[in-house]
Formats: structure tokens, C-alpha cells, sequence
RNA sequence: GCCCCCAUCGUCUAGUGGCCUAGGACACCGCCCUUUCACGGCGAAGGCAGGGGUUCAAAUCCCCUUGGGGGUACCA
């Protein structure tokens, strides 16, 4: 094959959307797969709705992803500019190249000459196309409009004759027929070109070899394949990549929930994972293997495995998956991860201190396998790093409350106390005497302390939480416990 | 409306005419491990949209129907 070069061409009118990313992907995994070249391209012809707060979103969250691109923003590259709005004398260039040649003609039509147009067509219907009309315009007629002061656009002479046939790497032979399509504006009145020809001269320009891009760009391929034909480019290989809907089959939208990388950061999903899962969302590889690392995914990737039909985005699959890629990192990658997360609930400075960090690593460590996400963290690490905010009601009634508790941690407190290590070989020796003391099993006396030391029932082994919490607080807790459960018992009496 | 694309468990998918009594993963359910919760292990349930062809043989090829998606802009 010769030399592979693809692009991920975003509008800068919103966040880097998953479907976005998963189409950046895609192309980046082709490029490296073929030790080809990944260019970024700005597609802000759109002055109205293009943001540079955008542009920053979607840079970022193509960092975030660990996309880099060897050709675009920030980075340059021999094929620039990367921002279409810098790119107008090109188009312009190439405009007037069409009109010169005979493939474009001025339309002097308004906006409400079109619409009554369509509704016309609709009203007999017809396809709701442009006719032509400008098209017909005789030399004199055009200079008489200029002369008006009338505006204009460039619309392309469609070639209506016979089909034009795609061929997709993904959908195999595709034919449409020209008689479906109608004089396509190439450049606005306010000298922007249209997407569809910016497209082509840009992908030309900058030596596209593959075009990896969305299905939803499907229907507009025959009119690009006219333009390249018309300006004598050499026609680039397709690949038209399926759609990501929402659990209700409908195209995936912020009511679907999040959609943005940046968001899926904030709620604690980790590059890997979101990387591993996006790959997933229409490319499989053999009937066994889910979790590839990035290196697996450039190595098995091919656009022939990639499916056709749309695919619904799971997030249970994508928190999965997530756990899984938590429960893989080993704790220094883990503590970097997560340690935004710390910051955010309160729980360590920006720059924690050995001491500070020795103790978030441990209670990493016991939530490792017990969150799917890094958001989940202040939630399940709350107790570790303050007061007990609520205790769990029912863990109050069914455990604290139980016959004989207040005995229990009366005993263990007490020994807990006398404890001149509080590691968990020091701990070991104490509940095996509690559980012959009190002649129970080891859940009789684990329970009413996890719950003293922690309010509920869930936690971690106590054997890691207690040498986190330390020998003063722990006993503290056990104290308090004891307190709860007499007040209690006394509110009962009255 | 017209054009284009698509159709295997609830979801993502494996399957490219006989290896399919259709395989895996998530989710769900049950059991085991266990100081609880997770993790992990084992197991169950669950699908070829429907109808016609072609063929000795069809989830796989063809046609129709139905369903879903996309397009039909001076948005990209």
C-alpha cells in the first residue's frame, strides 16, 4: 500500500463527542497500524457556530485519549493550514478554477426563492431539489443581476447522467443514482465554501489516502466524487464507519446522557478503558477477546472487521470494562489517576505529602477491586478521611443494635487499645481470642465493628481499614459505636 | 415522499454454504469462595425479524415485506 494518510476532521461547535472520538480513533489506530500519517483538521467554516473554546475541547480530549496527530493544530505540518478558515484562498482558488472550466455557475437565488422552490416540489411531489434555473442564465443576464447589486453563490454543475458507484472499504459497492442529486451550492455568499467542496480540496490537497469517517457522510460521497472528478483529483479509498445510537435505537445525544469525552473524564473513566470500549462499538476481532490494550488494537485492527450496523452504547459495558482497567494498574498509576478525585472530595492537597500519599495509596489499594470508576471515590473512601457523616440505619438496627454487641466492642476496643503495633498480624491475634471469648464466629464480631468503624456493612477487610484509620481513631469509633447503642437502648426504655 | 445503508441473545459481537444442537463479552439469575461488600470461579436463562426462492445442504447467497438508521441546507 502506498503511504497512509488519514484525518479526523471535527467542527469546532461542541465537545470532542464520543462518536467523534471513536471515528478519531479508528483513523488513528489505521495510521499506526500502517506507520501512516494522522493528520488533525479544523473544519470551522462555520463562523457562526465555531468556538476556539471548542477547538481546545477537542485537542484536549484527543490528549485525554492518547490520539496524538503528527499533522494539525500546535504541531504543523507540510500540508497546512490545519484550520479550514485559514485555507481561503485555496478554496477560492479552486472556486474559480470550476467556473473557468464551465463545472460551476452563479446563483443569484434568495433564501426565499429556495424555500418556495422546495414547497412547490413537496406540493407536487416532487423531490424537493434546486432546478436549475440560474443555470440557464444567459452571460447578459448574469452581469444584469451583478449590476442589481444581487448576491450570489457557486453552485456546481451536477452531472446528471448515468450513476456514480463508491466503493467502501466497509460497505463494498455503493450506486447512486445522479438523477438524485441537484446543483449543490460549493460557495456561500459570504465566500465560505460548503462543506462538501472544502472537503474534497482539503483531503486532495493534504494527500488523503483512506477516508475513515461517519455513515452519516454516506449520501454526500457521490456529490465529492463529482468535484474530484471535475477538478481532476485522484478520488481517495472511503470507509464509512456505522453510527453509535442510544439505548433507544436513536441517534446518540446529550439526552442519552454523557456524550463527551471531557464529560466521561469527569466521571471517572479512564483513558484505557474508554479507548478499548470505543474500539469495540463496531470492530470485533475473533469470538473470545474483549480487553485489548492499545498496542493489540493498532496490531489487530483492519477496517475489514469493522461492521456494518449501527451500534447502541452501553455504558454498563463501558463501567465494566473500566473496573477492569482499574483493577489492572498498579498503585503509582493508580494514585495518579485517581488523585484528582482526592482533591476534588476534599481529601488531600494538589501536592499531598509522603505521608498524606502513603495513606491514599492504601485506601487505593482496598478500593482497587470495589469502584468501576474513579468518581466513585468520595463516596467509598469518605470514612477513611473524616467522621462517619451518617451511619447506615439499617446497619445501626440489624448489627449495632443486635444482643450482646455493646460486649463486643467493649472487649475489642479494649484490646485494640493495649495494641502496641496496629498492622494486620497485630489485629489477627485479637478477634481470633474475640471469637473464643465470646465463642462465635469471626462474622460476630467483624460486622459490629465494620459497622462502628465505617456505618455500614460494606467496606473493605478490617484488616486494611483499621491500619489506615490507626489505633486512636479506631478505638475512638468503637467508643462512639458504644455510645450510639446505649442511647439508644435508653430512648427504647422511654 | 425520494435516495442510501443496515438487520444473530436485552446490548456489543463471532460466524464469509456443511465444523452451528449458533460461540464469546456486558447485564440479569443461581451456586461457590468469604468477616461484609467487591474481586474471582462455576452454572443457568436468552438470539439467526418475517415470508419466499437457490442448493443435496442456508444464520451465511438472491428477492420481497417489515423494522431501524442516515441523507435530502448558503450545517459539518
Amino acid at each position: 500500500m502506498d503511504s497512509v494518510r488519514v484525518r479526523f476532521a471535527p467542527s469546532p461547535t461542541g465537545h470532542l463527542h464520543v462518536g467523534g472520538a471513536r471515528t478519531a480513533l479508528f483513523n488513528w489506530l489505521f495510521a499506526r497500524q500502517h506507520q501512516g500519517t494522522f493528520v488533525l483538521r479544523i473544519e470551522d467554516t462555520d463562523l457562526a457556530r465555531s468556538t476556539t473554546e471548542s477547538v481546545d475541547g477537542i485537542l484536549e480530549g484527543m490528549r485525554f485519549l492518547g490520539l496524538d496527530w503528527d499533522e494539525g493544530p500546535e504541531k504543523g505540518g507540510s500540508y497546512g493550514p490545519y484550520f479550514q478558515s485559514q485555507r481561503l484562498t485555496l478554496y477560492r482558488r479552486y472556486a474559480d478554477q470550476l467556473r473557468r472550466d464551465g463545472w460551476a455557475y452563479e446563483c443569484f437565488c434568495t433564501s426565499e426563492e429556495l424555500e418556495a422552490m422546495r414547497e412547490e416540489a413537496r406540493k407536487n411531489k416532487e423531490d424537493p431539489k434546486y432546478d436549475g434555473r440560474c443555470r440557464r442564465l444567459t452571460a447578459a443576464e448574469r452581469e444584469e443581476r451583478r449590476d442589481q447589486g444581487r448576491t450570489s453563490v457557486l453552485r456546481f454543475k451536477t452531472n446528471y447522467d448515468g450513476s456514480t458507484i463508491l466503493d467502501d472499504a466497509i460497505r463494498g459497492r455503493v450506486s447512486f443514482d445522479n438523477r438524485q442529486l441537484d446543483d449543490f451550492v460549493v460557495q456561500k455568499t459570504n465566500g465560505m465554501p460548503t462543506y462538501n467542496f472544502a472537503v474534497v480540496i482539503d483531503d486532495a490537497l493534504m494527500e488523503i489516502s483512506h477516508v475513515i469517517r461517519g455513515e452519516d457522510h454516506i449520501s454526500n460521497t457521490p456529490k465529492q466524487i463529482q468535484i474530484y472528478g471535475a477538478l481532476g483529483f485522484t478520488v481517495p479509498d472511503f470507509a464509512h464507519i456505522p453510527m453509535i445510537l442510544g439505548p433507544d435505537k436513536s441517534r446518540l445525544s446529550k439526552r442519552h446522557g454523557a456524550t463527551s469525552v471531557t464529560q466521561f473524564r469527569e466521571e471517572g473513566y479512564i483513558p484505557e478503558a474508554l479507548v478499548n470500549y470505543l474500539a469495540l462499538l463496531g470492530w470485533g476481532y475473533d469470538d473470545s477477546q474483549t480487553v485489548f490494550s492499545v498496542s493489540e488494537l493498532i496490531d489487530k485492527f483492519s477496517l475489514e472487521r469493522v461492521s456494518k450496523n449501527p451500534a447502541v452504547f452501553d455504558l454498563q459495558k463501558l463501567e465494566w470494562l473500566n473496573g477492569v482497567y482499574i483493577r489492572d494498574l498498579d498503585l503509582e498509576t493508580l494514585y495518579e489517576r485517581a488523585l484528582p478525585f482526592f482533591v476534588k472530595a476534599g481529601f488531600a492537597e494538589r501536592r499531598p505529602s509522603q505521608e498524606e500519599k502513603k495513606k491514599i495509596q492504601a485506601v487505593l489499594a482496598s478500593l482497587q477491586s470495589r469502584i468501576r470508576r474513579l468518581d466513585e471515590i468520595p463516596q467509598a473512601a469518605s470514612y477513611f478521611f473524616g467522621d462517619i457523616a451518617e451511619y447506615d440505619a439499617k446497619a445501626v438496627r440489624k448489627v449495632l443494635l443486635k444482643e450482646g454487641t455493646a460486649e463486643i466492642l467493649e472487649y475489642v476496643a479494649g484490646e485494640l487499645a493495649a495494641l502496641p503495633g496496629f498492622e494486620e498480624e497485630d489485629l489477627k491475634p485479637v478477634f481470633a481470642q474475640a471469637m473464643e471469648e465470646f465463642d462465635c464466629k469471626l462474622g460476630k464480631i467483624m460486622q459490629p465493628v465494620r459497622v462502628a468503624v465505617t456505618g455500614t456493612t460494606s467496606s473493605p477487610s478490617m484488616y486494611e481499614v483499621l491500619p489506615v484509620l490507626g489505633r486512636d481513631e479506631a478505638v475512638r469509633r468503637l467508643r462512639k459505636a458504644q455510645q450510639i447503642i446505649s442511647q439508644r437502648w435508653e430512648a427504647e426504655q422511654t
